[in-house]
DNA sequence: CGGGCGGTTGACTTTGGTCAAGGTACGTGG
DNA sequence: CCACGTACCTTGACCAAAGTCAACCGCCCG
């Protein structure tokens, strides 16, 4: 119970760049492995790379290309005028960045590399081409559409919980279901992100998400250590983000976890 | 400055069903009166009526089909397990409804008119032929994806805002762009849904609409009645969006709306 | 070894949710 | 045509929740 799972140092690699999925892989996802094809086929589109920090697209910039991830992972960004970053998606490898300026000719988001990663464009006049002579590209990148409409739906879930502690939990829920979609483990989860991500993501001030994960860690929901995060009850973790509002429910055993008045420990938690 | 623009009595056919736009319109917009095609190709997508208040879709529902809205107004909505409704998006017509569900399988959200609506509905499994078939239904199916993603940045936009107040004038603001898509006024709008659905979609009590749209109104910015919404000052209302968080910007003529202690009527406005 | 960034915690202040009451518009039935 | 009832909207008072400011800690990197 006491033992971490995290080694004590956190290896520098995962801070750093992934290491590069196949091109196989990718090239199956495009469907441009299809027979007839020549496996070659990758090599019109611009393999780029993009170091941490490097903004991959720009927001007002025109649509020239949408962008399929390599290795590595973004944050999808929408920057005010003020400065101030809502952060709308974080993208992982074999997802795509850029679909929503397909319609207004724009990018109306930023994607900005979370490590150091790799993104194959695919320029947008031949997309169309692409689309038309390779069904299976055309019918995964529409998955691919749908599935990120499905994603802003999860950020309107998590943004809608009222409680600051309520709306952390479902953001560990989200990112463990997309851990579980992509084949890792649900219940240890590595954040990417520095918390002043999550807490654009998910509107809150980034000190908030910090009292939000020791209050849940505290209820014995979760362990935490900076970036690693390990749901210990998942149920009780789902229960306790199911309400939008209001104290939790009221049966007895589901206690509402907001209650840290002064102490951040939890009166209900030392009873069990 | 006294006179207002909506008439004495609102008129009660604007709560209820809209008048049908033609087919052709639609039919236009599907691709499926290209040359070649006959005219009464709309046939094999039955029509579907839907009386105010009642779903079209329902989450969860296995995905069978999507549907291309020909008259009235349709919000989305996810329901929480609590029953909390967090309002997704609002949905004209010539837009799409389900396009979620491609990806998944089953529909993620709910699909509620607002007033007596009638859409078409495409089933699923002609979608792919259909897409196949008709370029034109292609590219305007993507373009319609591709513009949603486009609005679920906007929702996260409103949603980032902090302040009630700027939270209500971003979604002024995002509702009078969408008017101005469509070719109506952009500073005479109608908004279709309640306060309730409108304090659902920005995350705020309902409450707090109505007391930022007063404050607003106080502030010069807008003019309300009821649903109707009249713009005054689109200029200062966009800067007062602008900022995510904070007292507005310090300029000195963009005084923080957010004031309003004490007197709902704003000090500020009275010096003008 | 030292500097800086990321994370955590505490004290204070403000925002907006909640509860409650009153008002207005619209549809219905007398 | 008017009275009534039911939504919808508005306003007020109160208070808990979360933002802000500030200090501290620990890790990583130079």
């Amino acid at each position: 119970m006491s033992e971490v799972f995290w080694t004590a140092s956190t290896p520098a690699v995962w801070r750093r760049g992934l290491p590069a999925v196949g091109d196989s892989a990718l090239a199956r996802w495009m469907g441009i492995d299809a027979p007839g094809s020549p496996s070659g086929a990758l090599e019109p589109y611009a393999l780029r790379r993009v170091p941490e920090g490097a903004t991959l697209v720009a927001e007002g910039a025109p649509a020239r290309a949408i962008y399929i991830v390599q290795a590595g992972h973004f944050k999808v960004v929408r920057t005010a005028e003020d400065g101030y970053e809502q952060v709308l998606d974080f993208i992982g490898r074999m997802d795509a960045i850029g679909l929503e300026a397909i319609a207004a000719g724009v990018h109306g988001n930023s994607a900005v590399a979370l490590q150091d990663s790799t993104a194959y464009a695919v320029p947008l006049p031949e997309l169309e081409s692409l689309r038309r002579r390779n069904p299976v590209f055309a019918a995964r990148l529409q998955t691919t559409m749908s599935r990120q409409l499905a994603r802003a739906g999860d950020l309107a879930w998590m943004l809608a919980a009222v409680g600051a502690d309520r709306r952390t939990a479902r953001f560990v829920i989200v990112m463990s279901r997309r851990m579980a979609e992509e084949g890792q483990s649900r219940l240890r989860l590595r954040l990417h992100m520095p918390r002043r991500d999550i807490a654009a993501a998910i509107g809150l001030a980034h000190e908030s998400i910090s009292r939000s994960l020791t209050a849940l860690a505290a209820g014995g929901l979760l362990r935490v250590h900076n970036r690693d995060i390990e749901i210990l009850d998942l149920e009780r973790l789902q229960a306790f983000a199911r309400n939008t509002r209001g104290p939790a429910e009221k049966p007895e055993h589901l206690p509402c976890i907001g209650d840290r008045r002064r102490t951040p420990t939890l009166p209900w938690a030392a009873s069990a």
